[in-house]
RNA sequence: GCGCUCGUAGCUCAAUUGGAUAGAGCAUCCGCCUUCUAAGCGGACGGUUGUGGGUUCGAUUCCCGCCGAGCGCACCA
């Protein structure tokens, strides 16, 4: 049991010995100012009220129950009426060992799996297809492998998916442009000439209406299934699929052929979903409602009134126009419908869900577009259609329960998209909702759909970050910066290390950097992206982290063994008994991002603990200490604080280390 | 116009979700390598948390009003 959740229960158990068990709920317990305790319980203040006497009495009459004995000194009370908990290093070494002695738990940084088991979709990354992976692409791979990584890590079925942009709009423009191009589809495309490919076809498509309305057409027909079609997109699609594994593999990210589930793959539910839909949902609302129309339901027609509003409004402006106060008038005439309940309808043309709480500039009702007025599809579809195939699909075939081999029937739903999608997801999980298809079929218990959105990455002008050329900066140029600037850094810093060595080295801190600077900053704030400061040897960097752990390596080579898994822990030294707290915290902190999906929490974590250590290292000799048992128990707080740094910063965040560096 | 997100040291960011005297790194200054990697450690300097109100024992955090920034708002993703 961590740290935290032990103190939350005995002062939760105090409190309600004290006072009843009705006040005791939360204790309200945090790791404090290290100034003043290692942990407070701020209980009193609160119960203060409720009881209506003195918090520092209510602290006083808590402390009366509250059985600490074995885990600090007896605690105090500060200030308004703060009791503060002082860890007793007896209680912390005794937890190390215990840990030292474990070594499967030693082996997971004391993280316990979690008692119930659930099944978590991730869906990040979804690049398009025919386009080079750029730096647009980097958060939402990194966060959510991280976020991905740590659900695994403590025992949930994780489900990553790819939602690769394989089927939609953009495909069109393609095979209307490469129509023109003929192109031989015998020989394998490399992705530098699709994505330039993609870049002619976005102009033709801005500048030529007509080359834009055939697009329009190509994207229905490839959704139809023609067949000179669907050759193209599988010859675009194969070459798409190996530039992304390439990219993955550099970045480390975990995402597999077995993930990747793309637009396509949903194509031939789009249609049934529609169906679906409109008939979970009420068509038509209470209406009218402006430009709506009942032609896609005739069934259903009688109960709108169509046609109304419009005609009506018609009128009331060419009548305003007669008068002085005409603009009043108008907008009087337009004042919009309020939708109070989701429904679908077909509005110009268009089958659309509308939904409370969301209206566009006019203020009036703002559809998610489900079919376009030309029957194609697009990605609000296909994301309702991933969501009911991940929620309630009955799945047969390994083709669809891939990456697990059973039914999904999903418990919580992730997508680490940026911050612009907000509304999107908003009202895509909102539509969920009002057909109840966010019930778990299995335990009857809804699920918990989250987006996770984040800022944008901006140069180190505070303006997005582009190439001098204003093209957006492609992730393969990226990251072969990223290693030859640490290739530069690590023959400045360790010119001895032999150029094959320096080469891993320069590899592994290159691509730690990018992926911890993105990291370790809250993800829904915008962050710079400043080579100098990724590349930093000090400060909360990758480098500085992986540095740390590279020292307690060169300790083991030169002590020759592991410490012995019964040495008693001491910690006399405070910089001692501060590691010792700090490597106690982990699983406290794990708890917190997967409950936040803030992977910032474990990166602000972990350049603490490997502040700790440092000063460790500084303060207390481990090869050189004054006994073999104090040598034994400084070993161990190496070999402690390695297997946490193993577990955060490898397996949680997916960075690399080293051994040397 | 409406909505979302944000505004913290000169710069880049934290602050365990309402807790104590708001913390780090960079930059600047002062110390520390005959001892396990100095890619390190210790210290100093630096703040009216954009602004004005409110809520209460207590506000960077919650509420309201301004100021400023970014993003979104019908057939793109």
């Amino acid at each position: 049991m961590s740290i935290e959740s032990l103190l939350r229960e005995r002062f939760s158990r105090a409190i309600g010995l004290a006072f009843g068990s009705e006040f005791a709920g939360d204790p309200m317990v945090k790791a404090g100012d290290p100034k003043f305790a290692d942990y407070q319980c701020n209980a009193a203040m609160v119960l203060s009220r409720q009881l209506g006497r003195p918090p520092r009495e209510v602290a006083t009459e808590i402390l009366r129950h509250v059985e600490l004995a074995d885990v600090c000194d007896p605690p105090q009370v500060a200030g308004p009426g703060f009791i503060n908990v002082r860890i007793s290093a007896g209680w912390l070494a005794r937890r190390l060992a215990e840990l030292l002695a474990d070594s499967a738990a030693k082996a997971r940084g004391g993280v316990a799996r979690v008692a119930q088991s659930a099944t978590v979709v991730v869906d990040y990354a979804g690049p398009n297809i025919a386009k080079e992976m750029h730096v647009g692409h980097l958060r939402s791979s990194i966060l959510g492998d991280a976020i991905a990584r740590s659900l695994a890590f403590v025992g949930h079925r994780v489900v990553r998916q790819n939602h690769v942009g394989d089927f939609g709009t953009q495909f069109g423009m393609l095979i209307r442009h490469a129509r023109d191009l003929k192109l031989d589809t015998g020989e394998m495309p490399q992705i530098s000439d699709l994505d330039s490919y993609y870049k002619q076809a976005s102009a033709r498509d801005k500048s030529d209406p007509q080359f834009a309305i055939e697009a329009r057409q190509a994207v229905v027909a490839l959704q139809s299934g023609d067949p000179e079609a669907l050759r193209l997109w599988h010859w675009i699609r194969e070459e798409s699929n190996r530039h992304c594994r390439e990219i993955f593999a550099q970045l480390g990210i975990t995402l597999s052929e077995a993930d990747q589930r793309g637009e396509s793959f949903y194509a031939g539910r789009l249609s049934a979903l529609v169906q679906k839909l409109s008939e979970a949902l009420p068509f038509g609302g209470d209406g009218p409602y402006e430009g709506i129309s009942e032609v896609f339901d005739p069934q259903r027609k009688a109960r709108l009134d169509t046609g109304t509003l419009d005609s009506s409004c018609a009128a009331e402006v060419q009548e305003a126009m007669l008068e002085p106060e005409a603009v009043e008038r108008v907008e009087e005439a337009s004042e919009p419908q309020i939708v109070t309940k989701a429904f679908v309808a077909e509005s110009h043309g268009a089958v659309c869900v509308f939904l409370p709480g969301f209206v566009d500039k006019d203020k009036k009702p703002l559809p998610l577009i489900i079919r376009k007025s030309d029957g194609a599809y697009l990605y609000a579809t296909t994301d309702l259609a991933a969501l009911y195939f991940r929620i309630i699909e009955e799945k047969t075939t390994p083709e669809q329960t891939a990456p697990l081999d059973q039914n999904w029937h999903a418990d919580r739903i992730i997508y680490t998209t940026d911050a612009r999608q907000a509304q999107h997801f908003a009202m895509v999980f909102d539509t969920i909702r009002a057909a109840h298809w966010d019930i778990n079929p299995v335990t009857q218990l809804p699920v918990l759909l989250q987006h996770a959105p984040f800022g944008s990455i901006l140069g180190e002008d505070g303006k997005p970050f582009k190439t001098r050329s204003g093209e957006s900066v492609k992730l393969r140029d990226l990251l072969h910066e990223a290693v030859q600037r640490a290739e530069a850094v690590v023959e400045k810093k360790n010119p001895d290390l032999p150029v094959a060595a320096r080469r891993l080295v320069a590899r592994a801190v290159g691509i730690g950097a990018v992926k911890y600077a993105d990291l370790r900053q809250d993800r829904i704030t915008d962050y710079q992206f400043v080579w100098d400061r990724l590349l930093a040897l000090d400060g909360n960097t990758g480098p500085y982290l992986q540095y740390a752990f590279a020292r307690i390596c060169s300790i083991f080579r030169k002590a020759g063994s592991l410490p012995a898994t019964n040495a008693a822990i001491m910690l006399d030294t405070p910089q001692e008994r501060d590691l010792a707290r700090r490597i106690l915290q982990f699983s406290d902190v794990v708890q917190a991002v997967l409950q936040d999906l803030k992977p910032h929490y474990l990166c602000t974590y972990l350049y603490e603990l490997c502040g700790s250590f440092s000063a460790f290292y500084e303060h207390c000799p481990v090869l050189r200490a004054a006994s073999a048992e104090l040598r034994n128990s400084r070993l161990a707080l190496c070999d402690l604080t390695a297997a946490v740094l193993k577990v955060g910063l490898h397996e949680l965040l997916g960075m690399e280390l080293l051994e040397e560096m």
